[in-house]
RNA sequence: GGGUCGCUAGCUCAAUGGUUAGAGCUGCGGACUUUUAAUCCGUAGGUUCGGGGUUCGAGCCCCCGGCGACCCA
């Protein structure tokens, strides 16, 4: 950046911003880097905290510490000063500095340059205060880090985009921030340890997929310079790890980001986290069995219950055994009359126009029944629920059920009212699933964009053979929703958001 | 995709078409050696999301655009 572009940002510049940077200059000035490479902490807040916690007030330990952390709170006096520092963990340590212990000029800099928002150091002998405050009581101190920018108010709620936008200031701000990226990051590793004790490798497949599949969505498309051709963002990794099975890796999972090129709202993200598990010779049962338990035990990590309690306070139940039912059954009872694979399109499409439900003429049958299952049945759910036994012309990569005709061996879990986990006996008959994607394309060439598409290359590999397989999909930020009762821009550490200025 | 609402100081929010757009916190200056959203005195801080229009006069009314929230499909 040239001289006369940085003079002009400074001109433009907000009084307080303005004069933080005046207090870095000042700080350079009487020799003290505010951007030092390295401050020497002796122990971190948190260690301090659990290794003092029971001191009486007024109480001198005799023992130094250096501890570093960001002011969030400062109250200066004339000869004695008191700020609060915490570190990114949350824990809190209080800092004091008294013209006897630190010197007068000590003493002054720290009143004139430390701002709310500043990291600093603080070297000194850890005391409780009068009021029985854990505090170090400087003998020296220095800067870590000078913020050029004020934090916003403590206490009032920042308002919703700022928090998605600058999450790093939500994360500084406010408590529940930094719970929810803790709560994710303990939630992924316990699914990990859970996989690993059932001998689950994971493993990464392509992002950049040169058909898109595994899903119905429409992609991302993007381009290849040096291979001259269009490329996807996948959309799923359902494909790849099938292709995996087929190698003989017969337990595996990927945790892994999907993009689907559709709007966002509370439960749908453009770029969203999914963990999708195959295990050879399970079936779908078997896979709903594994699918509950996986998240009972991610509830006890995070919660230690499988009662999890959600930021609002509101209890919810995870634990036992969860209720099924049949997606033809509840939605037959819900509308009055008995809906099969055999029922006509008519029949649907009258019993969608009753239900006010908007539809369009290429709809197929399934879709119908789906349509008027979550109109009238998705509602209804209280606790877990599974959803058993699809129709099969929605449900292109499934077996069709060894005892329905007409459906396949599929379930959708459903947790507070939206669905978090679909769940397959796997259709590993390579003629039937040619079949059934060569339908999918016919779908696609008559406009729907949401169609798949024929990938010989999976094809090939079912070909070789593909043991009995169970799968499941999952998403991991809904999952994560369903264990905070968030929404899932917050359970996103940096959701997609269009840019401030067009 | 449609509808409704919102966008004002660093943050959270006020402001019948009419004086110089206000408040709290934050900031700045001062007092205070045990504070806990410290207190007290003083004080500064504005491209009212952007563009256009109506009007003697627009934060407010109209049009176009941007970003977001909620509801509906």
């Amino acid at each position: 950046m040239s001289e006369t572009v940085a003079v002009e940002v400074e001109e433009d510049l907000p009084e307080q911003m303005r004069i933080r940077r005046h207090k870095r200059d000042r700080l350079s000035e009487i020799g003290m880097d505010p951007y030092p490479v390295a401050v020497p902490v002796t122990d971190t807040i948190d260690e301090l905290r659990s290794r003092y916690a029971h001191l009486a007030p007024d109480h001198a330990t005799g023992v130094k510490a250096g501890v570093s952390g960001r002011v969030i709170f400062a109250r200066n006096t004339g000869k004695l000063c008191f700020a609060t520092l915490r570190s990114g963990d949350g824990q809190e340590i209080q800092a004091m500095l008294s013209l006897a212990v630190v010197g007068e000029q000590a003493l002054q800099h720290w009143k004139d340059l430390v701002d709310i928002g500043d990291t600093v150091f603080v070297h000194g002998e850890v005391i409780t205060s009068k009021r029985g405050e854990l505090s170090v009581f400087a003998d020296s101190w220095t800067m870590a880090s000078k913020s050029l920018r004020p934090l916003p108010v403590a206490h009032k709620p920042l308002n919703e985009e700022t928090r998605i936008r600058q999450r790093y200031v939500d994360l500084i701000v406010r408590p529940e921030a930094r719970q929810m990226a803790r709560i994710r990051v303990e939630a992924v590793a316990q699914l990990r340890r859970s996989f690993d004790q059932r001998q689950y490798m994971e493993i990464e497949t392509p992002m950049l997929q040169t058909l898109h599949g595994g899903a119905a969505a429409r992609p991302f498309v993007t381009t290849s310079n040096a291979f001259d051709m269009e490329l996807f963002l996948r959309i799923a990794p359902e494909l790849f790890l099938k292709r995996a099975v087929v190698g003989g890796l017969e337990r595996v999972f990927e945790i892994n980001r999907n993009f689907r090129n559709e709007g966002a709202d509370s439960t749908h993200s453009p770029e969203f986290a999914m963990l999708e598990f195959y295990q050879a010779y399970a079936d779908y049962r078997q896979m709903a069995t594994l699918t509950r338990e996986l998240i009972q035990e991610v509830a006890l990590a995070t919660h230690g219950s499988t009662t999890v309690r959600h930021l609002d306070g509101t209890e919810h139940d995870l634990g036992g055994t969860w209720s099924e039912i049949s997606i033809y059954e509840a939605t037959s009872a819900a509308v009055g009359v008995e809906l099969t694979p055999q029922t006509s399109l008519n029949e649907l499409r009258a019993l969608c126009a009753t239900a006010g439900i908007d539809f369009a003429p290429r709809w197929i049958a399934g879709k119908l029944l789906e349509e008027l299952f979550e109109h009238y049945v998705i509602p209804t759910f209280t606790g877990p629920t599974f959803v058993m036994d699809y129709p099969l012309d929605t449900s292109p990569l499934v077996r069709e059920h060894r005892s329905k005709p007409g459906r396949v061996e599929k379930w959708d879990l459903y947790v507070n009212g939206y669905e978090q986990a679909t769940g397959y006996s796997e259709l590993i008959d390579p003629v039937i699933q040619r079949q059934r994607l060569i339908e999918q394309a016919a779908l696609g060439e008559r406009g729907d964009d949401e169609a798949m598409v024929l990938d010989e290359d999976f094809l090939r590999a079912l070909e070789y053979g593909m043991p009995p397989c169970g799968g499941v999909g999952m998403g991991l930020d809904r999952l994560l929703m369903s264990l905070t009762g968030l929404g899932i821009r917050e359970t996103i550490l940096f959701p997609l958001v269009k840019p401030e200025r067009a």
